[in-house]
RNA sequence: CGGGAAGUGGCGCAGGUGGUAGCGCAUCUGGUUUGGGACCAGAGGGUCGCAGGUUCGAGUCCUGUCUUCCCGACCA
């Protein structure tokens, strides 16, 4: 095994997936396009669902759990949701196996077959709605603010670790409202959850905005999303929020009592974020030399690496390490001591850069006489030396300040990497050579878009929210427009 | 699903015109080491993706198939 990542200069794909298998965040499986996240990875994913979760929780939501498989004919019942899904799902066929006459092993039993085939849920806004219609009579009913986490399928032709798998994880908000205005309100409330945490936590700034007609979600009036850039100037989506209207109540008949005793369908949205989000976190602030992780989202905030000669040396920097581990804690900060006699310093040193570790402190017999000790920041890597009094105080400190460092970084790099663009031969040009955010005027259909797709594989990424208006002309067609949109390539 | 490339110990690779598999890293043992991926000595580990075929003989040639990666279309 090599012993650095490929440069992301140099391919940049290829430095994200040597990243993520080098930094032990997941592998690819035996299984076509279906990942293994490993212990390291998976505990980075907790740490997002365990504040999001909270945030949920915050704003009224509580969890539940529908099933992963949905019978067939739920798909047929939402048109637009059908078209959108039907070509990447797996579909359930059988329900038994049998020996093979022939000795091969086991094949399908023939005569197991289903009389209706199961979807395995690409989505589950038909099956919850037509649960929902069981839960919901009367307007005392509503609203219905549920969550669920669970693991979806979608068929993927061509997939990459976190950013497309077949099957992954994530969390989906199905909310059920008796006005209009109530179920928008719940939509944003719920954008504002996400690019809250997305910029606080992860450290990585999103624009907040509206997908256009095209890159609406399947059956949805209103798709909010937050986009990010990546460091190849790339857009992903980190987040979206519909607003279903009264789409799904409709296709499954949910209907309420109003206080003055007349039926009205309920308004839906729903809401999501999944394991892509730990593809934006690589891609935001990683470097050359490995993973970059936000304190908030470390499994371990600070690594301790004894330097020692021989065990005498090693019990003596036991005492400081486990007495400033303590303290360390006592102060809210995750820690861990790595005395592994089996790697040398410079081993773990490179080790814990690749995974991320915001901060790492290294004793040494160098250290015992001074009473100091060698701090080294991941995201600088930068090394100074503290005295052992004050690291438990220090430390928090410096993780609040490399939080913020990271997340004001990010934003420089998306500063730096957003135009605003008048010409169309300068449009070409940037999504050409020089890829990032393009705020350009565009004439609002949906032919132009396509054909700016078609040119040059750039898409709008949104519509961002409390827009300025501004007159000027579009810049394919030089149409008016009243408004800039966002244009980059996406993931 | 279209176009490319590749499948050989755990990982990365080498194996002109066919002759019975090798290197680096990793692993294990012993010793010396330990402030940025240590060193020396020794050891273990592969039915060469799978299935057919050609041949006295196939990692190598032929056919099929599966998988992975890259580039497109689709998508969170």
């Amino acid at each position: 095994m090599g012993k650095h990542l490929t440069s992301r200069e140099q391919d940049y794909s290829k430095w994200y997936n040597e990243l993520v298998v080098k930094a032990d965040l997941a592998q690819t499986s035996a299984v076509r396009g279906a990942m293994v996240i490993k212990p390291y990875g998976f505990a980075i994913w907790e740490r997002i669902q365990a504040d999001l979760d909270k945030r949920f929780k915050e704003t009224g939501h509580m969890n539940a759990y529908f099933p992963l498989f949905i019978p067939k004919s739920y798909f047929s019942k939402e048109a637009s949701h059908v078209e959108g899904f039907a070509k990447e799902c797996a579909v359930v066929t059988h329900y038994r196996l049998m020996d093979d006459p022939n000795g091969n092993g086991v094949i399908v039993d023939p005569s197991a077959k289903l009389e209706e085939e199961l979807i395995v849920r690409p989505t589950s806004e038909t099956i919850i709605w037509n649960t929902y219609k069981d839960w919901i009579q009367s307007y005392r009913d509503l609203p219905i603010l549920v969550n669920q986490w669970a693991n979806v399928v979608r068929w993927e032709m061509r997939t990459r670790l976190f950013l497309r798998t077949s099957e992954f994880l994530w969390q989906e908000g199905h909310t059920a409202h008796a006005t209009k205005q109530e179920a928008i309100a719940e939509a944003e409330t719920m954008l504002d959850v996400y690019s809250t945490f997305v910029e606080e936590v992860m450290a990585i700034p999103v624009l907040r905005g509206v997908k256009t007609d095209g890159e609406r979600f399947a059956g949805a009036l209103e798709t909010y999303c937050i986009e990010a850039m990546m460091q190849d100037g790339k857009a992903l989506q980190a987040g979206t929020s519909h607003f279903l209207g009264q789409n799904f109540a409709k296709a499954f008949d949910v209907k309420f009592q109003t206080k003055e005793g007349t039926q009205e369908y309920v308004w839906a949205t729903s809401w999501g974020v999944s394991t892509r989000l730990m593809g934006a976190l690589i891609m935001t602030h990683s470097d050359d030399n490995g993973l970059i992780l936000p304190p908030k989202l470390a499994p371990y905030q600070v690594v301790i690496v004894p330097i020692y000669r021989g065990q005498e040396q090693l019990d003596e920097i036991s005492v400081v390490a486990e007495k400033l581990m303590r303290e360390l804690r006592d102060n809210g900060v995750t820690v861990k001591y790595d005395h592994r006699d089996t790697h040398k310093p410079g081993w773990k040193f490179n080790q814990y850069e690749l995974q991320g570790v915001p901060v790492r402190i290294a004793i040494g017999p160098k250290d015992l006489e001074k009473g100091t000790v060698e701090v080294a920041r991941r995201d600088t890597l930068t090394k100074s030396f503290m005295d052992q009094s004050d690291v438990s105080t220090a430390i928090p400190a410096l993780l609040d300040e490399i939080q913020v460092a990271l997340f004001e970084k990010a934003l420089k790099f998306r500063d730096d990497h957003s135009q605003t663009v008048d010409t169309w031969e300068e449009f070409k040009d940037l999504m050409k050579n020089n890829p990032g955010f393009v705020y350009a005027h565009w004439d609002g259909t949906q032919e132009t878009e396509d054909k700016i797709k078609e040119l040059t594989k750039a898409t709008i990424r949104c519509i961002p929210l409390n827009n300025k208006l501004e007159d000027g002309k579009c810049i394919l067609t030089g149409q008016p427009s009243t408004q800039r949109v966002v244009f980059a390539k996406a993931y």
